[in-house]
DNA sequence: GCAGACAGCCTGTCTGATAGGTTAAATGTA
DNA sequence: TACATTTAACCTATCAGACAGGCTGTCTGC
């Protein structure tokens, strides 16, 4: 009594167009044969082609053009993806600050020994502007929010980057109502000044001290806000 | 002179299907209704909804079963992703260990914190297992691999654990050849002692620096290597 | 009471027809 | 000859209809 696992059409269609990019070759941007051609190739339908086209362009394998034909994407590119389930919202938070603490506290330490003086001048004025928009009693969330993705860009680690860009939607929870409040920015303001220092004395390990007491300041707030 | 974006109905259709899971409030495993009826909602050819939903199935937003129907899947899963671009395979790799140290640094601090005796019992087995094998002269990358992926399990933080787990495939290459060598993991092997200790006797610190001298022998093999 | 036939609903796949985007060669005009 | 326009060939986009086959509850004969 065996459960057979039925394949359906469109499965072995994106897988076939797969093996096909991978055997003739085809970097990105090469031109695969039309549609017509590939449902003569594969033996199958139109409609179970198309739907195998779609997925692919869903996971950015292909690109179709109306018109033109269909392209290969960038093919020596890694895609990583993963789910999480959410149930406390807490707890996730506090999951999510000890990826950062993780993340960003490589960064800085890279950052702080890496830092050109031309991108420690740009830091130099995000900082600046920090400053200046405190004074006048401004939003700073957006500020702030530039600082620490200026450093993530310093560190000059792309999957590191990517790491984050993919989790700044959860970031971002850290800069808004209620976490992100008045108070908490009146917190953490002073550690922006003295990260930015000691990235600016190439101290790795005082910039990740310094990053440490910031996410404390956070820590502190999710855990007596929610 | 404008260049007007036009619309794929397919498109339109995948963002009214999440629209309509959105508003009517629609949980995991709830069906939807059947392709006929959503081609008559939205007024459009069974084929454009079909290519929506296959498109919907490869972001993981429905499930698309044979004789039963459209059903949702999880809702409150939050899901991240990302590309990066691989140009020079060994500023790749030396990216990736520098992730590594983040992540798995992280973790190895949480596990020396968190760790339960059920859960030590299970990483001494592990490195019970691994000493077995290393004195049979067998090949010991896959027990290598459990043990690191057990310090992220004890860390029980699910994002943390996804992330690592979407890079799994950049990491395996760290365990075969050329890089993983027999060289390689002799030299490696005594860190992974020194960090059970270190873990056993909470000491996240210790842990820690245990683990960076660990990747420093695999940056050292990467540079010598490639 | 139960097994098997059956009907109704649903997805899977194929096909023909039509619309419309893209490009380059052919054509017409100054 | 130089340039704008038309046309044809090649593509994708979308619709509608037809048929195959999976799933499930019901109905029927034993």
């Amino acid at each position: 009594m065996k459960k057979i696992q039925k394949v359906h059409v469109h499965e072995l269609v994106s897988q076939e167009i797969q093996n096909y990019i991978q055997e003739s070759k085809l970097k990105a941007g090469d031109k695969l044969p039309s549609v017509d051609e590939l449902t003569r190739m594969f033996g199958v339908g139109r409609s179970s082609l198309r739907e195998a086209l779609r997925y692919l362009e869903a996971i950015e394998i292909v690109r179709v053009e109306n018109g033109k034909g269909i392209f290969v994407r960038d093919v020596d590119i890694f895609r990583f993806s993963g789910k999480i389930k959410v149930e406390n919202e807490k707890r996730f938070l506090l999951c999510v600050l000890d990826v950062r603490r993780a993340l960003e506290g490589k960064a800085i330490e890279l950052a702080a020994k890496r830092i050109t003086p031309a991108q420690l001048e740009e830091l130099a004025a995000c900082v600046t502007e920090y400053r200046r928009m405190k004074e006048s009693g401004l939003e700073t969330s957006e500020v702030d929010f530039a600082f620490h993705r200026q450093i993530i860009k310093v560190a000059s680690n792309p999957i590191l980057e990517g790491m984050m860009e993919s989790i700044s939607v959860l970031t971002k929870k850290f800069f808004h109502e209620p976490l992100g409040n008045k108070h908490l920015f009146d917190a953490t303001y002073p550690f922006h000044l003295t990260m930015f220092d000691a990235i600016a004395a190439n101290d790795p390990d005082k910039a990740l001290v310094e990053l440490n007491k910031h996410m404390d300041c956070v820590e502190e707030s999710i855990k007596s806000v929610l």
